[in-house]
DNA sequence: TATTGTTATACTCTATAACTATA
DNA sequence: TATAGTTATAGAGTATAACAATA
């Protein structure tokens, strides 16, 4: 994408640009680790509920199932993801973390940690708190489900 | 997008999730204007230094010619930005905004201040100025420019 | 020879639709 | 007949490269 527009010194343009700064400094990160963003987030969904089918993973991303595939297939090609297919029902996989997996997810939380402790470099102890307090009103207000990130969809 | 990464409940995390949901509402309320968010800032950058090369366009946002060429394109067609060929230097266009692009930039503005206010409904006069101050301190720590939202690129 | 802009082409991301296997 | 997942196909968005006009 290119320039937004909003109005530049409003809190919404600032929520915007520093939104976009965020994530394209984290998905330099992860790039690192050879992961998207959109793969690490599948990742942490896979890790937190180990076991639950691709339909699922579709529904809470809000994207089709045939997406699905193409985001699951590369992370099974290496490794850090297995498809079991279910045997309740044979028609649906079990989606688990390798061992391999697991190991990486660990240094996503390496990685995110030094993401946080970098953007907030320019800000006191108190003042993060102040900001992170401010912020969540402003989520909670807005319905924002905690921790689950939207994406940029029209 | 699908879902970003992020460490859930830090600054790092709210400021994606609530940037990505700023951008996506302003995305919303001017598509009701017949406008791309791209489309909205090329308006402003036209209004604000009329006369501007694409050239200029495509450095300041980082973007390839052909892109401009692209993106200019409908904005001429649906009669909101006029080409005119420099008497100077007959390679180059010096862009402006026709008098309905400026009506409609008007409206943008419009939409912009609605956005402005809708984001921050759960917050008291007070608490505004606070994040908008923590905000601003976030982004010149981070080097990001006033008023320039870098978009979302690798 | 260098620069502004356009066109042609290709690559990525994503959705829709048709399909397979299972229920 | 309905559901989980895959494959084929098409459309947007964006970049690269070759090109035309002008300097």
């Amino acid at each position: 994408m290119t320039a937004s527009g909003k109005h530049p010194g409003g809190i919404a343009f600032l929520l915007a640009q520093l939104g976009a700064h965020a994530a394209n400094r984290f998905a330099e990160r992860t790039a690192d680790l050879g992961l998207a963003p959109s793969e690490v987030g599948l990742l942490r969904m896979i890790a937190t509920q180990p076991g639950r089918s691709q339909r699922s993973l579709a529904e809470e991303l809000g994207v089709v199932a045939s997406r699905v595939t193409a985001l699951v297939d590369p992370l099974e090609r290496s490794g850090l993801v297995e498809r079991r297919r279910s045997t309740n029902d044979r028609r649906n996989y079990e989606l688990h973390l390798t061992d391999r997996g697991m190991q990486v997810l660990g240094r996503v939380r390496e990685v995110a940690m030094a993401h946080e402790a970098e953007l907030c470099e320019g800000l006191d102890e108190r003042q993060r708190d102040e900001l992170a307090t401010l912020l969540r009103a402003v989520a909670e207000h807005q319905g924002l489900t905690p921790g689950v990130h939207p994406g940029y969809r029209a």
